[in-house]
DNA sequence: ACCTGAACACCGTTCAAGT
DNA sequence: ACCTGAACACCGTTCAAGT
């Protein structure tokens, strides 16, 4: 697959190339329709709301993960643009509400809901930066991609690690 | 300033419009270029390595935001790569070894210093993102905006916060 | 050997002309 | 009213021709 563009969006389609600026007017525009369909993928009708709020926003961060690892090329699209669509607004507020409920004040709930997701998209999109690279011989030094390998191997899947290290620090504020 | 092109670098630098090929391969070869140069502002040498490990990591997580905060227009080419310069290398190589002196285990010494990159990575990339879209009038519904400028505001800065939480969390692996 | 600029194969976006 | 495609002002990149 190569790069995207308006023009090549609307014969893939089986349309003119100019078929997209009938249900976008820009390319922000189309990307901003990208991002909020993302978002909507995480069916937030079944996230846990009614669990402990560690297992919610666990649920939640996991989530929007696999969500972005599904959509590699568009992870950095995502990671780009704030997402205020209904469902991403309807989201934060029933996360702060639910984290206001397990006795965070409401500015730490703020905190450790967009904690999360920064640490959420700066994973990911190392992940995707990290995987884009692996393809090509790297003529001027190879050993760097096999420390980057071994690094990999050494260090896993952290991501459930990191999340466990923000509750577990954020837990402290509550007392 | 408008969009970045690689003919422009040259006329702004009063070359002509291919000049950059003459020092990079590619633009990407230049977007790599740049991350490297934007890693090597850290300035290794200055950091505090014989300090405490939560004064060390926090000192770089701050340099690395205030780094990146310089350079709006660039930490989207900075997030969506990796940096493997020698500089990037031997950060990496300083911190694993005085966290493994302070106590953690090699895999978690690894863990803890990416996920801090990727959290300090994504929160800045979140603000810039937010920060890209304040002066647009938002003709659907500008509520949104001065919805998202209330939270800014009661959330204020939560990036030494977050910092703090990953410490804690991480620090319950050493005992 | 280095520099230049024309040329190629694209882009995003607009808009007059068709139906 | 919707669709089409030509046109405009760009891109990144290559490469033959100059010096």
């Amino acid at each position: 697959m190569d790069k995207f563009s308006m023009r090549k969006l609307g014969t893939a389609l089986g349309a003119d190339p100019m078929a997209a600026y009938r249900h976008f007017t820009d390319q922000q525009d189309l990307f901003d329709g990208m991002a909020a369909a993302m978002f909507d993928e995480l069916e937030l009708e079944k996230l846990p709301w009614q669990a402990d709020w560690r297992e919610m926003m666990r649920t939640y961060a996991h989530r929007l993960r696999s969500i972005l690892a599904r959509h590699p090329d568009a992870v950095p699209i995502f990671a780009t643009r704030p997402v205020r669509s209904a469902a991403a607004i309807d989201v934060g507020n029933r996360m702060i509400t639910q984290l206001t409920a397990a006795g965070f004040a409401p500015a730490a709930a703020l905190q450790l809901s967009r904690c999360l997701r920064e640490f959420a998209i700066g994973h990911i999109l190392s992940r995707v930066a990290a995987a884009g690279r692996g393809r090509k011989p790297a003529r001027d030094s190879p050993e760097y991609n096999e420390l980057a390998a071994a690094a990999d191997a050494a260090a896993g899947d952290y991501f459930d690690i990191g999340l466990t290290a923000m509750f577990d620090g954020f837990d402290r504020s509550i007392g």
